[in-house]
DNA sequence: GTCAGTGCAAACCCTTTGCAGAAAG
DNA sequence: CTTTCTGCAAAGGGTTTGCACTGAC
């Protein structure tokens, strides 16, 4: 996981983790990674906006958008998928799954030890694998 | 599996289908149901208004997606979520999982007993499961 | 100086919605 | 007859794009 500590999340610092991804670290680029890898964490391209932007306008929502992609290419940070319209972008690129509570929308870490796939499919031929994602449903009990 | 083979698919099968599943059968619905109940598959919405209308206009865009909301909440069909706006619409049933080929687009069955979950994580409190999604992301090898 | 990155607004795509007319029971 | 369903077109939301400007090296 490429989370950063407080004492770690200097600029210096930043800008090294983005080019060992390489990723040239421009000053929207440090802010949006200030931001994501300050903890594991699950955030929408909104919420990364909004945040990024709390005391006055320092990235425009194309870049947000550019850089979360170009991010996730670079194995900085991990797409989620949970419904039509529903991207969410997590700080922790390790090896983990997911509980999404239909009720609250609230998106929760599930680590790889709790949830044992013992068996793998057979791939098709000519391919290779380049990540699994496992969601579990859930819902408040009635 | 709630798939109807050619001597099954008659008008009168499908509109009793579609009472057992709660689902009153209008014209549009039975012949949405008619496309989709033929094999198992993986349609867009788009696809499925295409197949619905080869030979002249049955059903319009909003009622295709009324219908297949409606399905999908009836336990008709499955929906399945690949991508940021990529929703497919499976007519297995089953508990099954996917391979989703990321240069193709192509969404494949992996069948329940060759991917096995051994362990279930404990939910959170006062949750209760309603489903897993696993999806099995592929590449072409180089 | 050159090329990559950014910002803005418009374009896009898929999906949902509002409402009047049509069909089902 | 009453209620539900359908179709149309318009609205919606999240994301991407085109292009001129800015900034990095």
């Amino acid at each position: 996981m490429i989370l950063l500590n407080d004492t770690d999340r200097t600029v210096d610092t930043i800008k090294r983790v983005l080019l060992a991804h390489g990723v040239r670290p421009t000053s929207q680029r440090v802010e949006i990674a200030k931001v994501l890898l300050r903890e594991p964490q699950h955030l929408s391209a909104d919420q990364v906006l909004a945040r990024v932007n709390v005391q006055r306008p320092l990235v425009s929502k194309a870049t947000i958008y550019n850089t979360l992609n170009l991010f996730a290419g670079q194995g900085l940070i991990r797409q989620v998928i949970i419904d039509a319209g529903k991207v969410f972008y997590d700080s922790n690129t390790d090896v983990h799954h997911h509980f999404y509570n239909e009720d609250t929308g609230m998106l929760q870490d599930v680590d790889a030890s709790t949830l044992k796939i013992d068996r793998l499919p057979k791939l098709p031929e000519g391919t290779q694998e380049t990540g699994i994602d496992v969601i579990v449903r859930i819902r408040n009990k009635p």
